[in-house]
DNA sequence: CGACGCTTTGACACAACTCAACAACCGTGG
DNA sequence: CCACGGTTGTTGAGTTGTGTCAAAGCGTCG
């Protein structure tokens, strides 16, 4: 049975609204829920699959394995969010996905991908919209990595994380829940852990934001989203892709 | 009229044959072919934009410029790409496209891809195919920025490149033609131009790979996969998208 | 010819990394 | 109950990869 709200039709709501068989095929899709433990790897990098995912409790974790041993992790999903649409149509997966913390995930066949495309096209329109959505994200964090410093890479990670937290009701408007440790961290922003250590200290001293006991607490939003140089990436309702 | 050699056919057929049908619709999509001096901007950063493009001739440039004025490079369309499709779901364009050579174009309008979906449904997965092959790729270059050292990461970059420009016939056993200069190469990689110059030095004294006179030769393509710990993201014929 | 765009080099600065150590917190088991 | 190891966070000291600044070389083109 599906979770008490369903995170994955709050954000596609925002998007777009959907009529009542649209949403019953949502919950469908989702109907064969699984609990996996913390740590489970669900997707293997280089390896075919021919599953993807939908997050639907706890969070989770993509990421690349390099040659030296070094990782990055491309993003955390959280609920709501789909994992490993691409690595299906590829073939094979170019990055792992395992559970961040114990979770619940519905595993969806092509297949059914692919009916659903077919019978419920506006629902196809609002997949396309989120994967899109994570695509402009990917890409932001790219241009973090490459060009932003230490500590405005970091709060623009956390600004971001904030916004897309908020999309699925899972953030208040100054703090919220999150389960990363200063490692997990690290290896998405490109930093060291250690180094991540000093950044969130300075952070913190400026009175900007504290991540202490799992918990993010925004003190200066303002002044983060100055710091990272931090612009929304839009939920802009559709009026373009008229289904 | 089309080019000579469809850049973009060539490239789609090698992940699915195509059909008679199939082939003169994607012509006739490219068909109103628009030349454009080097450093016309085609997509703009922020803006609202109603069209995509595929390049049929000439290199391109996707990029984000940040807060500071810094650049980062996303990719650097080559001929057969297509861009913008993402920016037309979302509505508003998260970075900006311009032509770093003159270039051949074709704007594509939303409601004709839409169209060609729905007649063409195998074109469409070829194209979700093709776009996915990009969201990969963009996925390694954010692995490369964030873990990667400038000489691995530089190896990387031009194993990709060329091969993306295999695919599309624009590149031999051992060198290609590269419009690029340091600056450009930098803001992709995420260094300074000057950086990137003893990066070009060390690869050349180490009799990997020259880069001069606009084209690089790749002197030994062992050597420059084993440094940047290269694997082929594999065109992989569909066996799975039956449409 | 001079101007311009691009490449190349050297000297120096600094952001971020590494190593090493310690502190805090947890659950577990004696 | 306390002792314990394991995980995570914190700090300092020293190193290094990469950035910055400044200047010169070198084609090409008007």
């Amino acid at each position: 049975m599906a979770p008490a709200t369903d995170h994955l039709v709050t954000k596609l709501v925002s998007f777009m609204p959907l009529n009542q068989a649209e949403l019953s095929c949502l919950a469908d899709l989702q109907s064969a829920s699984i609990e996996v433990e913390r740590g489970r790897e669900l997707l293997h990098q280089g390896e075919q699959e021919h599953v993807a995912y939908v997050l639907q409790a706890g969070w989770g974790c993509c990421f690349k394995i390099l040659q030296d041993g070094g990782r990055q992790i491309i993003t955390f999903p959280v609920p709501g969010d789909c994992v490993g649409l691409r690595s299906v149509i590829l073939r094979t997966s170019d990055h792992a996905f395992t559970a961040l913390t114990d979770a619940v995930v519905s595993r969806v066949e092509v297949s059914r991908i692919l009916g659903m495309l077919n019978e419920f096209p506006r629902l196809g329109a609002a997949l396309l919209w989120a994967t899109s959505r994570d695509e402009a994200i990917t890409v932001e964090h790219l241009a973090s990595v490459g060009r932003r410093t230490a500590v405005e890479r970091t709060a623009h990670f956390f600004m971001e994380l904030w916004d897309r937290l908020r999309l699925v009701g899972l953030a208040s408007e100054q703090e919220f829940d999150c389960p990363l440790n200063q490692y997990e961290l690290a290896d998405a922003l490109g930093l060291s852990a250690i180094h991540v250590n000093r950044v969130l200290r300075d952070l913190r001293q400026k009175k900007l934001m504290t991540f202490q006991a799992r918990t993010v607490s925004l003190h200066d939003i303002a002044g983060l989203k100055r710091l990272a140089g931090y612009e929304v990436i839009e939920p802009g309702t559709s009026r373009l892709l008229e289904l």
